[in-house]
DNA sequence: ATGAAAGCGCTAACAC
DNA sequence: GTGTTAGCGCTTTCAT
């Protein structure tokens, strides 16, 4: 069994009030001696003491924490937002503690479950694609627990903060319709929120300029990452219309389309043009540099986490908080077009 | 303040320790009635009860948690590790909170000391790549706690399961010698226990062919990651006797490298032959597909996990344990190398 | 079948 | 300057 205060305390001939005092650099404030505050550090230094979080936390009821649920740690906008969020929680004294939920809304609902079980001062959670467990996410919010998510459109009456991505996917199809492509295609996981955010900005563009906009164009992958792109390719590449441009859902989907497209001879961006999203590292140094969408995931991560930490803080004083109607924030911030090689004007074909 | 099972007592009309036995699923083995079962389960879903793992830890002296540490959860290697670190976790009823050390030897002392607070049963850890805190963390195994490192070349005396770099490093010097090369360098940061490793089996492979190895082949990087790759080409450009091979630490810095010395004119693998490691995903993809090494990470991930899992179930048993030498564990899984197009036998020059 | 009471490691109000 | 004591939410032994 661990040491204890109470070990440190016989070993002293001290008080536990004393022993906990010294620990937690109060010996000032307690008036204790020089020599006992010491002593005492001395004595925990040489049992190996080791404060107890969990004893200390049930006592004072916060854990200066966060829990953070990832649906996964391999996508680089997710890494980043963390990156973010362990940031600012570090400089306000909040550790942070990270979840994968795998994209499975049940591992989310655990991983929420547990969360609350540790007693984290407060949550930011990127909701498995679906939306699945919005309902949930809301209730908590709304029963006043520091909730924030992040991608997460669509979604209101809750905190959150995103990079726009209807926004993202309008300058994308723009970008292209100023090409002169009018046969786009739009590839993504079906029935995620973000596949229909995406197509809404596609829409919205080709509307805007008086083009059609025709339904089987827009894919629908069963899979996701790599092998969603691979599927993307062997779809586009069976229609009986070929396309001539074409937006992706992320650079590696958009990287391994590109890869089975180019190895089935066709030229990029000539024969097809391509749009990712997320400017992952490798998109410029791919066989045909990739035109992406950028987004600012760092900053996401920042401002999630100061509102949770502004939040938490806030909780310790009840009385404030009580009667205050929540007013939800909301950020999503606008992507930015990265041109590089993998668009060109239409070619007649 | 949130629900206790004080406050589903009392709304009950029973004592906490039934309430506590239906929590935990022991109303059979305490021979309560079918119906306070229930009315108990009603309540507490009614109210909203979440049980408090810290309290409950506290008391039962363990947390089924076990604390990852790692450097960086941006690469792909490591987020691997974690993935198979978790899936053999999640299996044995445990959880896993992963922490970021961001490559600071500080900040994984931190990170220790606060998974050693909140009581974690087991430790993995992926060391600082200078290896700063290896002795921090042998004392920690010496004195009982299950902790496992993964990716900590030369470490001993404490259980280590990693890809063997020294293995990988010797076949990719000794695929180049067979194509003929003579000039090759290699690329890592410098002091990094990784780079001793990989200019070992470099050095070995050079030694059994009977070839000199020049000091000034070895080049050590000031930077890591993207910007180390950068630096890698410059240096390679400037140097005066031109390499006609060169192994890079990793894929993400083979990528950069080959990129900037691709647009200063060099060809790849005609002027220069490019292997690195970790086969990421997109290394397939790149202008010239990388030649590289790959190795299972997901499985280090297991094995560790693997390891914590069982001392952690056998320290609850504690007599059993006291006098047991611990006997070290070391797994170093040999990588395999991927053979693609960045590569090619020594052209005259 | 259910409850009372002790105690896990720690903090904080209050004595002395 | 230092110690006593109550209790945080929970589990567990022992009574009833």
């Amino acid at each position: 069994m661990a040491v204890t205060i109470q070990d440190i305390a016989n070993n002293a001939r001290v008080s536990l009030t004393t022993v906990s005092a010294v620990i937690n650099g109060r010996s000032r404030e307690y008036r204790l001696s020089k020599d006992t505050n010491e002593r005492v550090l001395k004595i925990a230094e040489k049992l190996g003491y080791v404060p107890n979080l969990n004893a200390r936390s049930i006592r004072q009821n916060k854990t200066l924490t966060i829990g953070v649920i990832v649906t996964s740690i391999q996508k680089r906008s997710l890494a980043h937002i963390v990156k973010g969020i362990e940031s600012i929680s570090e400089q306000n004294g909040y550790k942070v503690i990270i979840s994968l939920s795998s994209n499975d809304a049940e591992r989310e609902r655990v991983c929420i479950n547990d969360l609350l079980s540790r007693r984290v001062d407060g949550l930011i959670v990127i909701p498995v694609p679906s939306g699945e467990t919005i309902p949930e996410l809301k209730q908590l919010y709304s029963r006043g627990t520091p909730v924030v998510l992040c991608e997460a459109p669509f979604v209101r009456d809750i905190d959150v903060i995103d990079s726009n991505v209807e926004e993202g996917s309008y300058q994308a199809t723009q970008y292209l319709i100023k090409l002169g492509h009018r046969k786009i295609g739009i590839c993504s996981p079906k029935n995620w929120l973000s596949t229909r955010a995406k197509y809404q900005g596609y829409r919205r563009a080709l509307e805007d300029y008086s083009l059609s906009v025709p339904e089987k164009f827009h894919i629908h992958l069963e899979e996701t990452g790599l092998v969603g792109g691979e599927e993307a390719a062997r779809i586009i590449l069976k229609m009986d219309e070929r396309l001539t441009a074409v937006i992706f859902h992320n650079d590696s989907m958009a990287s391994t389309a590109m890869d089975v497209l180019w190895k089935s001879g066709l030229r990029i961006p000539e024969d097809i043009s391509i749009i990712g999203f997320d400017n992952i590292p490798l998109s410029g140094m791919l066989r045909v540099p990739l035109t992406t969408l950028k987004a600012p995931f760092f900053e996401i991560g920042e401002r999630a986490a100061s509102i949770v930490v502004e939040k938490a803080g806030r909780a310790k004083r009840p009385k404030i908080t009580e009667s205050i109607t929540q007013i939800p924030h909301t950020v999503r911030f606008a992507p930015t077009l990265v041109v590089r090689e993998s668009c060109c004007p239409r070619h007649d074909n």
